[in-house]
DNA sequence: CGTAGCTTTGATTGTTTTCAACACATGTGG
DNA sequence: CCACATGTGTTGAAAACAATCAAAGCTACG
């Protein structure tokens, strides 16, 4: 593994913060347990794109919060193809479920060329039983990536490759602009196409021939290596893409845990 | 809503301990803890077979604890077509994400007739913030709940009718042993065909072709509404079936939420 | 009986995979 | 600079898989 280049960092202030702004769109935080948050201590790492993070099977001791780039969580078929299951971008713990099931049957690739911060399961686990609002806070993050898991898996049942992909565009379009990464940046764009059949689980083949139906469709533009959005609401409406299943929550939602 | 019979018991003690049973297959707990769940306050409701326990849509303000039958979670849609993401069978707390999510984008429906016993979430909250190792229980149990939906969602993906049929069998059997019913009471094996679709993502016609198919291989026998399995071995081989990711869990792993 | 729901079977269509080949860019060593 | 390998994108043809449409048989239940 050349990957391994790590630094002690002491401050990580900036994804950190990312990862805060997170959890607050979803849950309600006084100012210890963000401190909490911010005060984390973490190894800074650089991953360049395609490069496992985490093999299948390891025993994992930290979570990966992401900093640049776009981390993908995959299960490893038994002929040895991949299955990416999840994807995270700057803000997100990837595998904060590691935390209380430490022992992954999928691993952690990067997408793309990204850096992570690997925080210590111990410093999280002590963070979720001193506040049981962070607790709450770390348990909610786990069931909004199975929200998204759960769309993604009826979407695959029940649509087409043309409807999956634009759908894949349409979720990581959002997801990104939520934590303020600008059109133009989005890291899927970058993708290979054969990272996207691992995604959408359809061969490369296919992607290609769906990447030209959308640009037959005028939904996306670009030929060759990248794209772009030509029309968002064509997109939206191949994807049929409603956000809801992304919980960006209301402030009502976010005080019950304090009701008790 | 016919099935709205409700009655506020004072002994729920069997579905109850059932779900201690579950939370301490992954999660160590003391004699406070394990009290604590046993205490729980519900409401039994029997409800019959393709009964919505759940629309979606609904701001839920209790969890469902299966004591008998077969519960499943869905999805709807924009053609009104069901997609079942989740199953749960005895001793299960379906929808235990709804109390950190408590506006469901989903619904939850009775597969074959069911009494389930309603907890609510304000308990279970507090039963969270008063034991944190109860909350780490509770996330964990929602981890394990996305293990089993990134598996199925793995094998929709990248598998055909016949393996996924195979292994929902096999994964439903497994399930089913560990709550100690006998392999001849597998709810599954009562479903309709048309169930077993909205399960697996399929037609109904096709789902019967398959049935056939597993009864050609010699993997499952019976005719007509219902089957059985004839052959463990083959049924596990034709799945490909590694019972990894229902994380079962061992003592080792079990100890580290009180590591802090 | 007769109906309603479920199962079974057949024929046809559509999507995706598979296999195969070629184009194109990048980087390397000669 | 060229020859060459490698990875990625593109295109075509055939085959596999599942959906769709249609119809008929079976069961349970009133």
């Amino acid at each position: 593994m050349g990957h391994d280049r790590e630094k002690a960092m002491t401050s990580h202030s900036e994804p950190l913060s990312l990862f805060l702004k997170r959890l607050l769109l979803r849950s309600e935080l006084d100012e210890a347990e963000q401190q909490a948050i911010l005060g984390l201590r973490a190894h800074l790492q650089e991953v360049p794109a395609g490069a496992d993070i985490v093999i299948p099977g390891d025993c994992v001791e930290y979570s990966c919060l992401v900093a640049t780039g776009l981390i993908g969580r995959f299960e490893v078929m038994s002929d040895g193809q991949r299955q990416i299951v999840s994807l995270y971008l700057s803000g997100d713990m990837c595998d904060l479920q590691s935390v209380v099931l430490p022992v992954a049957g999928w691993g952690l690739e990067a997408i793309s060329a990204s850096t992570v911060l690997k925080v210590p399961h111990a410093d999280l686990r002590r963070l979720a039983a001193d506040f049981p609002s962070l607790a709450m806070a770390f348990w909610r993050d786990t069931a909004v990536d199975a929200c998204i898991l759960a769309k993604s898996a009826t979407i695959v049942r029940r649509k087409d490759a043309m409807c999956r992909l634009a759908h894949l565009i349409c979720e990581m379009t959002l997801r990104s602009e939520m934590v303020g990464i600008t059109r133009e940046k989005i890291a899927i764009f970058e993708a290979s196409q054969a990272r996207l059949a691992d995604i959408l689980g359809l061969t490369p083949v296919h992607v290609n021939r769906t990447l030209a139906d959308l640009r037959k469709a005028g939904a996306i533009e670009g030929a060759g290596r990248s794209f772009a959005i030509a029309d968002w609401n064509t997109l939206v409406s191949i994807a049929e893409f409603d956000p809801i299943y992304l919980v960006t929550g209301t402030p009502e939602e976010r005080l019950l845990d304090r009701a008790g």
